[in-house]
DNA sequence: GCGACAG
DNA sequence: ATCTTGTCGC
């Protein structure tokens, strides 16, 4: 699918009405986080692969997963990867139930229009959501050792972690999770980049190799 | 106009 | 994101 001109600004006008309407009303409670869901996507020749992992907290083990390949139903523009990667990710998501949080492969807030991937899964879906990236969109980093805030236009919209022998991630967050949060959020997740995502990576790249060896 | 730009 | 071998080091 090409790129279409008229489609992309309709989207971005879409990002901004939707930013104006969002409120901060509900807060996920992180006493009640037991049940984490986490989505990531993986390509290779016209295909794409989207994996969804339902992971236990407290038994640190995968609980559900849930994967599907598709053509992308658009090509990655910075700023419109909820166009590319929302679709199918909503598709699987939405087979799991009895979860708190979920996890991105990708911005939240962090983003020029404040309308990261992250924002816009748990705006459709109504859960709390946060994104987790491995490069910066938009923001200045706040100088530091291993964590430090992100600021744009001089608010903290996220925050940078680097994990000891492991590379940077920036986390912000998607819906109903508050800047506040993230910090408490990180730590819960272990300090480290989080092993739910990390499956849902490995499973996403799985499929798509089990599909070449096939065929 | 130029550069930067999640995955 | 993906294309890609060997190589440095714990």
């Amino acid at each position: 699918m090409e790129r279409n001109e008229i489609l992309e600004e309709f989207f971005i006008d879409l990002q901004k009405a939707i930013r104006r309407i969002l409120k901060v009303e509900r807060r996920l409670r992180l006493e009640e986080l037991k049940n984490l869901v986490s989505v990531d996507a993986a390509y290779r020749g016209r295909f794409m692969a989207v994996a969804a992992v339902k992971w236990s907290l407290m038994k640190g083990e995968v609980l559900d997963e849930k994967t599907m390949i598709c053509e992308p139903p658009y090509p990655y523009v910075p700023g419109l990867l909820f166009l590319r990667e929302g679709p199918p990710m909503l598709k699987l998501i939405k087979e799991f139930d009895d979860w708190q949080l979920l996890l991105v492969d990708a911005h939240g807030i962090l983003h020029p229009r404040r309308m990261g991937l992250a924002v816009f899964l748990g705006f459709i879906l109504d859960k709390p959501a946060i994104g987790l990236a491995k490069s910066l969109l938009v923001g200045e980093e706040e100088p530091g050792e291993s964590f430090g805030r992100v600021f744009v236009e001089g608010e903290v919209l996220g925050y940078w972690f680097k994990p000891r022998g492991s590379r940077k991630f920036y986390v912000s967050p998607g819906y109903m999770v508050g800047v506040d949060q993230i910090p408490k959020i990180i730590s819960i997740l272990g300090s480290r980049y989080p092993e739910a995502l990390r499956r849902a990576d490995m499973l996403s790249k799985k499929v798509l190799r089990d599909l070449a060896k096939q065929s």
